[in-house]
DNA sequence: AGCACGCCGACT
DNA sequence: GTCGGCGTGCTC
């Protein structure tokens, strides 16, 4: 094939990494014309000095700048010698990019592997998985009643190649993953792929091995602690179809599997399928748009689904397939709620109530294990009074007020509502009102002195984060070296220790009063499932929740295992304040350095959104704040914003991204949109 | 995002 | 007189 006779590749447009609009136009040098493709990533000049990575989104005969003032630069050299990005890839991004408000060079930078997106990456021999010969693979179970009529529907919809959303709506223990298990069984007789989607935080060691072992060679893990040199094998072998399974966390929904067939998003509702950074994507939404644009089927699984999903059900978007009972016909564990209030001890809140301390001597007693979990403290504080229950909340959005101690006030951060902090409890007129939420070392050493002849083990993001400790720290309880393990979020979810029979919530309300319009759906999804991890031996578990607000749904829905008594009371909530689902969320932050800039920027952006939305008769839309962050001031930045409330998120995005200009955003202000916002900070 | 260009204050 | 602050504009 003679070079000069492919002029369509003469020039490539390029999208870059960099928070900059558009594609940018480069001369496929002649030495490269023959190796040039879409999808690949090249080495560009870019501005006065830089060397930057660029991504080739397609190639073309000619250029529309051409013979305008604009000097086309050469691309320098190519990257990978076979595209690391396929066009749905590319088109996906392009959808990111619209959508979440960055530019298509971000969002494709998000669906490279990590290590190689600075084009670095020394290439290591292939290395055998550790999955010898000898190992035999993990076989089917045998699906009941209710297994079987989910796996039916959702192998119909595969056999007919047409996109469908599930939502997989299981009890702890139900048996979900044995249905995404046959599911994806049922995909490879097909000759199709599946991305199973897990959150972070449930990678853990245990996971990847029981995987390895039901898939052996077909699958790919893709989790954070791979070297790039690992990563890019996995990537090699998914693009070669050698990898027929990808399992991963939120960037996984990128992976360049070939005829997907299925999506399954385990544990729908976790908020860490958001990323928190640029792009601003969240997975489980994302997957559904990579699912739709090629006939694959979607299975969005919980426990706890999110109002989100819940509500697309109710709208048929989505079809609901329920598991109601549970594998083995265990009982769910008794849940017991203790009243903080009575727990008072002179003038200070006590850490362990007596009903929970007795529990946990008698656990100990009878060599049984406890787990006790801790919120790691809020940052803000709010006004509680321990002997009521009482806690201030802004009368416009139900949420917790923040107590800011410089000015001594109480601030909604969502629309600037002020008031002034009390002394006397407005409902009870105690005195006991106080602005201080509990210390976290306070309860390890309240434990230490309480049983100081057992062994007690901390799992928190400081003790886990050296190399190997998670396991280290579960290894030890598994065997029965620990007694009792206190822990954040990390002991919530999919930790089976049989011998486990006490769950205790230390404080339930750090999670209720979190200043969040979610705060109430974050508690139950968290209560939940903290006490499934009791009582999964023969011996029946037991859950104890300690809180000042023992008559609030969440909490009492939770205690009684109750998911739809909970969304009935919570959907009512979020229709009486217009808080999605019924409305999508913008949220835009501005800092700076001075405040006045900030407040200045962020009153021009609320004038700016106002004029334009009305002009453009878009009267549904309405704006809380601006308002200061609940951190207000972070690392020397005033942070202030707003929140849009819309009931047509694209027209919005459209117009919003009309307003969104330098005149906005002067120098020294920086801008954040968040689309979707799982947590506004 | 970076980076260069450009225009006003306190210093060897 | 200059060094350096950061406001402005551009990147094929």
């Amino acid at each position: 094939m003679e070079r000069t006779k492919i002029p369509e590749n003469k020039y490539a447009k390029i999208a870059v990494p960099l928070p900059i609009e558009g594609v940018f136009d480069y001369i496929v040098p002649q030495e490269l014309r023959a190796d040039i493709k879409t999808g690949q990533r090249v080495w560009i000049a870019f501005g006065r000095s830089k060397k930057i990575v660029g991504y080739v989104t397609c190639l073309s005969a000619d250029s529309e700048i051409q013979g305008k003032k604009i000097k086309i630069k050469e691309i320098i050299s190519i990257i990978d010698q076979e595209p690391i990005l396929n066009p749905d890839i590319i088109e996906l991004c392009k959808w990111v990019a619209e959508y979440y408000f960055c530019s298509w060079g971000e969002a494709l930078s998000a669906a490279v592997p990590g290590g190689l997106k600075k084009g670095k990456v020394k290439m290591t021999s292939r290395v055998k998985s550790g999955l010898g010969q000898g190992v035999v693979l993990e076989t089917k179970l045998s699906p009941n009643a209710g297994q079987k009529q989910a796996l039916d529907k959702i192998t119909e919809s595969i056999n007919n190649s047409e996109f469908q959303v599930f939502l997989l709506h299981g009890i702890t223990s139900s048996g979900k993953t044995e249905v995404y298990l046959q599911a994806i069984d049922h995909v490879l007789q097909l000759g199709k792929t599946a991305v199973y989607l897990v959150p972070e935080i449930s990678l853990t060691p245990q996971a990847v091995e029981r995987f390895k072992s039901r898939f052996g060679e077909q699958v790919s893990i893709l989790h954070s602690h791979l070297t790039p040199g690992q990563r890019y094998q996995q990537w090699e072998k998914i693009k070669t179809g050698e990898s027929k399974i990808v399992v991963g966390a939120r960037s996984a929904i990128f992976a360049p599997v070939n005829d997907l067939g299925l999506v399954i998003v385990d544990e729908e509702h976790e908020n860490s399928y958001k990323q928190e950074d640029v792009p601003r994507y969240h997975a489980r939404d994302t997957g559904i748009m990579r699912a739709a644009k090629c006939g694959a089927v979607v299975v969005l699984g919980s426990a706890t689904p999110s109002l989100e999903s819940f509500c697309n059900v109710n709208k048929g978007k989505y079809s609901l397939l329920e598991l109601k009972t549970r594998i083995d016909n265990r009982l769910l564990p008794e849940v017991a709620i203790v009243d903080m209030r009575k727990e008072i001890f002179g003038r200070k809140q006590a850490v362990l109530s007596r009903r929970l301390e007795e529990h946990i001597q008698q656990c100990l007693q009878r060599k049984e294990q406890v787990i006790l979990f801790l919120n790691r403290r809020g940052f803000s504080t709010y006004c509680l009074c321990c002997k009521c229950g009482y806690v201030a909340e802004c009368p416009h959005c139900s949420v917790t007020l923040t107590y800011h101690s410089n000015n001594q006030e109480l601030i909604c951060h969502y629309c600037n509502y002020r008031s002034l902090p009390q002394t006397i409890c407005p409902e009870c007129q105690s005195q006991y009102i106080g602005y201080l939420g509990l210390g976290t070392q306070k309860v390890e050493s309240e434990l230490n002195r309480c049983f100081p002849h057992s062994r007690i083990e901390r799992m928190d993001t400081d003790s886990v984060s050296k190399r190997g400790a998670h396991e280290t720290i579960l290894k030890s309880f598994q065997k029965g070296e620990t007694d009792i393990i206190i822990g954040t979020q990390m002991i919530a979810k999919g930790l089976d220790f049989p011998n486990v029979t006490l769950v205790g919530v230390i404080n339930a309300d750090v999670t209720l009063n979190f200043p969040d319009l979610r705060a109430g759906e974050r508690t139950f999804q968290l209560l939940t499932q903290v006490a499934g991890r009791s009582g999964r031996g023969p011996v029946p578990g037991k859950v104890i929740i300690q809180t000042y607000s023992p008559d609030n749904y969440a909490v009492r829905a939770s205690s009684q295992h109750d998911y739809n008594s909970f969304i009935k009371q919570e959907l009512v909530f979020r229709k009486q304040l217009n808080y999605p689902p019924y409305l999508n969320l913008i949220n835009i932050v501005i800092r700076s350095k001075h405040e006045n800039k900030v407040i200045k920027a962020i009153e021009k952006l609320n004038r700016r959104i106002k004029e334009l939305f009305q002009q453009k008769n878009l009267p549904l839309i309405s704006i809380m704040g601006p308002a200061p962050m609940p951190l207000a001031k972070l690392r020397g930045m005033f942070r202030w914003g707003l929140t849009i409330k819309t009931p047509d998120i694209t027209r919005t995005n459209i117009l919003l991204r009309k307003i969104v200009t330098k005149d906005i955003t002067p120098s020294g202000v920086k801008i954040k949109i968040d689309i979707d916002p799982q947590v506004m900070m």
